[in-house]
DNA sequence: TAAAAAATTAAAATTATTCTAAAATCTATT
DNA sequence: AATAGATTTTAGAATAATTTTAATTTTTTA
């Protein structure tokens, strides 16, 4: 374990926020002045390779990565925009019965409203 | 309605592929040579926001582009990395009990190994 | 058909990421 | 502790995908 792995995920578990490789890079500066570019980027495939970290991508912008491995849902509030986790257990095993396929990891981004923010019946 | 965005929708609904811009451009080009890569992604860009097509990102390389708005799954193939609509009828629905919310739409993506790939039983 | 608006073009610019090769550091063995 | 070999880090160059720019062309509207 060097230095500069160790700060890359000290910075990755700080806090529960979804940092882009850029943002994990400044903090990481903030810590140890000179940690390269480069070595950011080669923690960040090397951490995903070895499954404890995730890399979130598509949201229009750069990837950004999830200190934890273990899939789940996103749901994004269209009234409010806040960021809720979605935990459907057994989910994984019940789409790999539906598509025939296995499954090694998934990712769930839905746009709807949250419960607060959702019409009253 | 321009000669070129006609092109590019020809090309998006020709074949139940998920192209990237480039292809799209590829495509288009063999059509009406000396139509811009600016051109492709601007049409892109503004049938997405029209809610024509949807644009599928995150699955490593460029972002690709599906002729249906209708939100659905893809399944992302691990091994020969080619992406498949996964439709799970019903979804929205169980989703929405799921997390108690409303649920506009969706986007899920699958990591996995297609019917073809999949080991053998 | 003339004026205004919108779309297209080629090329430059930008952004995010990957690659490269030299230097530094870590690890195992004596 | 010294050595050799493997691994990691570094800075910067290179690449890939996309966006921007500004001039030109095409389409639409009146």
């Amino acid at each position: 374990m060097t230095k500069q792995r160790a700060i890359i995920l000290e910075v990755l578990r700080s806090d529960k926020r979804h940092h882009t490789a850029e943002e994990i890079f400044e903090l990481a500066r903030q810590k140890l002045p000179g940690i390269s570019r480069a070595t950011v980027y080669n923690n960040l495939h090397s951490l995903e390779a070895e499954q404890i970290i995730r890399k979130i991508s598509g949201d229009g912008g750069p990837d950004r990565y999830d200190n934890s491995f273990i899939p789940h849902g996103h749901l994004i509030c269209s009234v409010c925009g806040g960021v809720f986790d979605i935990d459907i257990p057994g989910f994984s095993e019940a789409l790999s019965d539906c598509i025939n396929s296995t499954v090694e990891s998934y990712e769930l981004k839905v746009r709807g409203r949250c419960a607060v923010c959702k019409p009253a019946v």
